[in-house]
DNA sequence: TACCATCTACTACAACACTAGTAGTTGGAG
DNA sequence: CTCCAACTACTAGTGTTGTAGTAGATGGTA
């Protein structure tokens, strides 16, 4: 099953992600573009309608939530971009995301480490 | 600057990206969905129009070729998706990477390889 | 109670994406 | 020399995205 959103529809799902259920107005505020009201609500509409979101009654508002985890939309979007973008290869994928120079050499390091566990869990 | 291209146009760099440079008729024939030759040019012209892509003449033909390159599309998609949708953290990535494309061993040590390698030059 | 702020529902509309048709050119086969 | 296959240019229609306005409901407050 292929997920994907627009550009808007991640900033809003983007927000869902990280503080939960919300208010159109919870996330009108977090998102950096100074947006009306109307298109926010519009936008958690469209997400509705797609089955992303869900939403339910909080007084006179509606609380949205996501339906659809992080992980799945991680995962599709990775697979897309390492297959048209990467040619099909993690190492590239990697290899591009490590030489990214906003990468701070802790992070470097907690990759590794990462990539260590991933190694010894396999075979212990 | 922000490089990003809609389902389609990614298709079609896909092939110039993986082929090099390649008449209307070449892209087509690589592409899965059965298109139309006018919809290929269409698309190609678009991308050309948006400086994606470039065309030489060859013979009655226009042989196009990318403009931008697979590391700069690749890094641009890569912080979209690391910041919006992996809460900014690559390591959120490169979980999800490693858990679900099934890496084989050898590949993980490839990564971590990779990773040591980056680290080294980083600080010598 | 009258009004204001807040909310949803509905509508609108410009821009873009996607697909493909038609017209017109041209080089090569017969 | 004529015709066809292959090509480009232009045009077009439908759907989607992005943004926001207007109308109407409702609960709290002066």
């Amino acid at each position: 099953m292929h997920i994907a959103f627009t550009d808007r529809e991640l900033d809003v799902m983007s927000v869902l992600w990280d503080v939960g259920p919300a208010t159109v107005a919870q996330v009108r505020e977090r998102i950096a573009d100074d947006l009306a009201y109307t298109t926010v609500l519009t936008v958690l509409r469209t997400l509705e309608q797609k089955g992303y979101v869900g939403h339910t009654e909080d007084g006179r508002a509606h609380r949205y939530k996501p339906l659809v985890k992080r992980e799945a939309a991680g995962r599709s979007a990775l697979r897309r971009l390492v297959d048209k973008v990467f040619d099909g290869s993690p190492e590239l994928l990697l290899t591009q995301l490590v030489s990214d120079k906003n990468l701070s050499e802790e992070e470097l390091r907690r990759l590794r480490k990462l990539l260590a566990d991933r190694l010894r869990e396999r075979q212990p």
